[in-house]
DNA sequence: TGCATTCCACACAGATCGGTGTGGAAAAGC
DNA sequence: GCTTTTCCACACCGATCTGTGTGGAATGCA
C-alpha cells in the first residue's frame, strides 16, 4: 500500500487486443483468489504474498498485473459491483424478495457482511476510492428499489426506499454481530409495515 | 497479537489497593489514547508504539500495564460500553430521541461508524471477544429499546424494538458510506411510522 | 538520607509487510 | 528451427509490526 512509480511496462508490439486477451485470465485468477481472501479475512488482514499463493501464482506475476495492493483493492471492489438479475414478479414481491435473498446469503454460512462497507471500515482514512465504489453501488441498489416501488404503487417511492435500504444494511450489520441469519426477517417483517403504510402493499 | 506468556509482574507488596489507585491513571491515559486513535484510524491500522507516543508514555509502560494488544483492544471496546443516561420524557418520544442523538453525533463531523462493529469487521477472524462484547452492548440497547416501546403502550414492543434497532445500524452504515447526516433523520422517519403502526406513538 | 517503586530511553528480536530486480525456464508465434 | 513473450523461483530492500530485556533517572515514602 505504498506510493506506486507507474510501471505496467508496455509490451513492444503495438496491439495489446490479443496480449489483453491473454492476460485476462491472469487477472480473473489474481481477483478470484483476492475475492476470497479479502472477503473472508479483510484487506488489511491478507498480504499480497497470500492472494499470490491462493490464485497458484509469483507475487511477481500478481505486481505484473497489478501495479499496487491498492489498485487490487479497487479492482476486488468494483468486480463486486454485480446488477441485480431482472425478474418478473410483482415489484412488491421483489422488494420483499431482497431480505429472502440475503436471509438465504446468511443461512450458508460464510457470509461476512458487505464488502464494500467492510473495505470503507477497514481503510479508514485512505478509503477515498472505496468509499466512492461503495457510495455508487448502495445509491444504484437504491434507485432499483425505489423504481420498484413506484411500479408498485407507494406514495413516496423514494423516502420509503431509503427505509427499505435502511433495514437491509441493519440486517446485514445485525448478522454480523449477533451470527443470526432470522434478522433478515425481522427487517423483512418491517419493511412490510412500512410498505403497507405507504400503500404499496394491499393490506 | 501474538500469543501472550502471562506476566503483569505481581508486586512484592501483597496489598496492592495502593498500587493500583496509582496505576489506574496510567491505565486511564493509555485507555484515552487508544480510544482515540482505534476509533479514528482503525484498530489494525494503529500500532502500539502509536498509541504509547499519543498517551505521552513509554512502549514499556504500555505493556507493564496491558499485556498484550489484544488485551488492550479488549479494554478499549469494554471501555466504549457506556449506560444510556435516565430521562423522564415520554417513552416514545425517548426512542425517537435516539435517532436525534444519532444525527447530533453525524454532524459532530468525527463520526467512524460503531466501534464494536469495526473491531468485528477489522479482526475478522479472531474476533471472538469484540464480537462477545458488541452482541452483549447490542442487545442491552435493544431491551432498553423495548422497555420504553412497552411503556408507550406497543403492541409487540420486543418485534418493533428489533425493527428500530434495525434502523439504528442502518443509519450509522448509511453514514458511513454517503456521510450524510440526514439519514439519521430518514431512520427516524421509518422508526416513526412504524411506533404508529404498533400503536406507540398517537396518530 | 536511604530505600523502593515507577517509569523511560533505547536497543533488539523475529516476523511480516508492500514492492523490486534478475536470470532463466516454459510456451507461444513465426 | 528461432524469437518473442509469459511466467516463476528466489533473493532482497526498507519499513513496520508485536513484544522483550536492561540500566538508570525520576519519584515517592520512611
Amino acid at each position: 500500500m505504498r506510493t506506486r512509480p507507474a510501471q505496467v511496462k508496455i509490451p513492444p508490439r503495438i496491439e495489446g487486443l490479443i496480449r489483453v486477451t491473454r492476460r485476462l485470465p491472469m487477472a480473473d485468477r489474481i481477483l478470484a483468489a483476492a475475492d476470497r481472501l479479502f472477503y473472508r479475512k479483510g484487506i488489511r488482514a491478507v498480504g499480497v504474498d497470500a492472494v499470490a499463493a491462493e490464485a497458484g501464482i509469483s507475487k511477481r506475476s500478481l505486481y505484473d498485473t497489478f501495479p499496487s495492493k491498492e489498485a487490487l483493492v479497487a479492482a476486488y471492489l468494483r468486480q463486486r459491483i454485480r446488477p441485480l438479475p431482472p425478474s418478473d414478479a410483482p415489484p412488491a414481491q421483489q422488494v420483499l424478495a431482497l431480505f429472502d435473498q440475503l436471509h438465504a446469503r446468511f443461512a450458508a454460512g460464510d457470509f461476512r457482511g458487505c464488502p464494500f462497507v467492510n473495505a470503507v471500515t477497514e481503510l479508514a482514512e485512505d478509503c477515498k476510492t472505496a468509499r466512492a465504489i461503495a457510495a455508487d453501488y448502495k445509491e444504484q441498489r437504491r434507485r432499483h428499489i425505489a423504481a420498484l416501488l413506484a411500479r408498485a404503487g407507494a406514495g413516496e417511492p423514494e423516502a420509503l426506499s431509503g427505509h427499505i435500504a435502511l433495514l437491509l444494511e441493519g440486517a446485514i450489520v445485525s448478522m454480523l454481530i449477533r451470527n443470526d441469519p432470522a434478522g433478515a426477517l425481522q427487517a423483512r417483517d418491517a419493511a412490510a409495515i412500512l410498505m403497507q403504510a405507504a400503500g404499496a402493499l394491499p393490506r
